[in-house]
DNA sequence: CAGTGGTCTAGACCACATA
DNA sequence: ATGTGGTCTAGACCACTGG
């Protein structure tokens, strides 16, 4: 682990503990400097990332100060995406459906592959706290995620992928809708059909570059309350 | 302007200009510093905000690579919010009312002012080429925006909030649902009443943390397209 | 104008990708 | 093994905030 890395998770660590109110000011840099024994550039490193992340805001000239989600029980949306975020609540999953498979036409243009190459499909429900959070259908380039069972889409796939397949996850591409559940969607969801939904066709690439999955997930409207932290308003 | 902003923008610009695709690999750090007389942090620098916002991605010993849009027609959805990026599209704004009032409980809470504080209320429908982009309500603290007119609402009310009357505009706070439009809302949107809508709400801070801004807006979910490009998946 | 955050540099050294 | 990106440092200097 990077020392700024290291030093932003103290720092976070500290602000949770002692349970800093927005507004808290934290220490200046050069205490900061002489308590990580870090130079001045690491230690702004580390707080950038944590403002990044929506901690602390820093104010030129005054300090780094702490800052606070107003609201409970909200997502939170990250540059990793929801799913990053996910780990701290109940997510469970059920599989529907997992083969191998040709992909759709979508599919094989968002994966970058002919519609003749092997991808495995995985049809899953997944829950938060006992309640229908989304149905998610996926495409795995099969010549990447060369293998995946029942158990493996029980639980988390991104995992198993980076940490088993030995693959480094890169960036993703995010398309949002909002639209109508279908007769068939609001029966997986247990809701009505011509109710709102949240439509995520998603994207990711590895490290380099390459797309290895292709998702679509419709979300269930009344689970749907999403937290975005914007930082900076520039140009 | 700094010099890493500087170079990001050259950088941008030949990117753009060269329609550079996806995978096509910038020249070497080395090379960068030479062509923009700068030290290699200041070049890491600039480069990392590029990718930040999404228009490149590094890899480790291999290269910096662009990175591209994949999709057409989606609105960008940016760390600075929706409403940053939209000066790319013809936006035009219908003021449907402007009067000083009292704000309600919830707008009193996140503007963190008392209930008998005057705030500025404006209700506007947004225009995207022409179609009903989105309904927006906003509640602006009347100690720091002092004066408001339909012709400043008609037009960007936060490029006055921060070139007219000097404020800087600094991060926010957002909050996502997806929900069924109600009469009213259908009304002014041009679209039926239980058809779908994207309802967020937005707190606006200065640079100095106090929120000056409470929006709520409710989304025409045909215009609705957004994109989001996520960065790095860690932890 | 003092206090504090932020930029920028040169250079040592490290980590990863690719062949 | 080599090329390439990334971390980290010390220190000079700059920019903003607030009394």
């Amino acid at each position: 682990m990077l020392k700024y890395e290291e030093i932003a998770k103290e720092l976070e660590k500290n602000i949770s503990q002692n349970e800093l109110e927005q507004g808290s000011k934290l220490p200046v840099l050069e205490t900061l400097m002489g308590q990580y024994q870090a130079s001045k550039s690491t230690v702004i490193k580390a707080i950038s990332l944590l403002e990044k992340k929506g901690l602390v805001y820093q104010v030129r000239g005054s300090g780094i100060f702490v800052r606070k989600q107003k609201r409970k029980g909200y997502i939170r949306f990250t540059n990793q995406g929801f799913s990053g975020e996910l780990r701290d609540d109940k997510i469970t999953a059920k599989v529907i459906e997992l083969d191998i498979r040709k992909p759709t036409q979508e599919a094989a243009e968002s994966l970058n592959i002919d519609l003749d190459e092997d991808v495995y499909y995985v049809k899953r429900v997944r829950y938060i706290n006992g309640q229908t959070l989304c149905l998610e259908e996926s495409y795995y380039n099969k010549s990447i995620v060369t293998y995946l069972n029942n158990e493996i889409a029980t639980n988390s796939i991104f995992d198993y992928i980076s940490e088993a397949l030995g693959h480094k996850i890169g960036f993703s591409d995010m398309y949002l809708h909002v639209n109508s559940l279908t007769k068939v969607e609001a029966e997986y969801l247990g809701l009505q059909e011509g109710e709102p939904k949240l439509f995520v066709e998603t994207i990711f690439h590895l490290n380099n570059a390459q797309p290895f999955d292709f998702s679509r997930v419709t979300y269930n409207y009344q689970q749907s309350q999403f937290f975005f932290q914007s930082t900076g308003y520039s140009m």
